[in-house]
DNA sequence: TATTAAACTGAACACTGTTCATTACTTTTG
DNA sequence: CAAAAGTAATGAACAGTGTTCAGTTTAATA
């Protein structure tokens, strides 16, 4: 009587093949560029059958962004040995910027796409995001706690420290640096990066 | 043989039609949302025609990127009878905010949106774009002048303000606030950026 | 083996941006 | 004024999109 239990199985696996599928070519081709006949097309089956086993385009879609979100939280990983917090919140930094342009495309569905937001707010992909804020604000909290940052609301401090991360890795991925020269631009994010530090230090 | 300067004018009067209809499309229906079909329809052309007037799509949406930076610079104008430059900077900060809430179309153009930026690099819309940064500069160049900022690279500095707060608005506008409990979104940018404000000025 | 249930698909719907041969209109020339 | 030339506008088509659904194929059960 392990019927069920198999077709569970093969249910899963198809998502999977599907999600495996969009994945690659999410990763070659872009966001709105991969069609669900593309990925159809990709696992051999027919457009329609996708529909079977996702609502819509977003929700494949949501699946990778939570995937996404893995691997950011992955690549963090190695900050976590940096005893000191100040300089692990550096680092932390260091590594967001390195993530970015490391993989565009991850960050644009994490961060700045549109469309695989429309979701139910607790599922993976949130839940994958809020460890990542989570990780930021601890360490703020301990910045402040050993003095290295002065005594404010720790929510609100990490949120403004995303806020400049983001801010700056968006601008340049989204093109927005085409006022500065190519000399200006050279190494603009470190300079930037390093006045942040600045200002949030010395206080 | 006033022809072919009418028959320029009936060519800039054409392009003005379809750009005041786009321009209103979009300001109801969003940006990728509008498509030349419902462009045409509502000046009663064939979709076809207005291929002659603009290159494809971009263009037009383009066009409409130059018309939310003067909005936003003539937004920006207010705060220029500041006399105080630190003070001058707060209310361009506040002004950035309410500008981004209150068209967050025109704010997507102008710094999230990929579509409108392949084009040409020295036409009005950057122009106007460059204006808006090139106010920012100097007003932090008056206040870094006026000891209202310590003294770093002018153009590093602004863009790091610039950053901070088109993350902030970014964020909240492309719904990755969600983390948060409503109690916390409350008021949030606002305590953000006056602690943004502290770091810059506490030193 | 016949029946029921699940899985899959072809074709269609209503769209999209864009192109191009053909038609309609306007201006210039003989 | 009529014919030729030039410009403006379009209908229809191309190749694509997400999505739905009636109908077929395949697998499990009685």
């Amino acid at each position: 009587m392990g019927v069920k239990e198999r077709k569970e199985r093969d249910r899963v696996d198809m998502k999977e093949l599907i999600l495996n599928s969009a994945h690659q070519l999410f990763l070659s081709k872009g966001f709105e560029e991969v069609s669900i006949r593309n990925i159809a097309e990709a696992i051999e089956y027919s457009p329609a059958t996708i529909y079977l086993y996702f609502k819509d385009k977003n929700e494949i879609f949501y699946a990778l962004h939570g995937e996404a979100f893995k691997k950011f939280n992955q690549y963090m990983q190695s900050v976590f040995t940096i005893k000191d917090p100040f300089k692990r919140l550096v680092a932390m930094g260091e590594k967001y910027i390195e993530f970015t342009f490391a993989h565009p495309k991850y960050y644009n569905i994490m961060f700045i796409a549109e469309a695989p937001m429309l979701c139910e707010e607790s599922s993976e992909g949130w839940i994958e995001g809020g460890r990542a804020l989570e990780a930021l604000e601890s360490i703020v909290a301990e910045c402040i706690k050993e003095g290295q940052l002065k005594k404010q609301p720790v929510k609100v401090l990490a949120f403004t420290i995303w806020s400049y991360m983001h801010g700056m890795c968006s601008l340049e991925l989204r093109d927005r640096m085409k006022h500065y020269t190519e000399e200006e631009r050279e190494g603009m994010i470190e300079k930037s990066f390093k006045i942040f530090i600045h200002l949030l230090k010395n206080q």
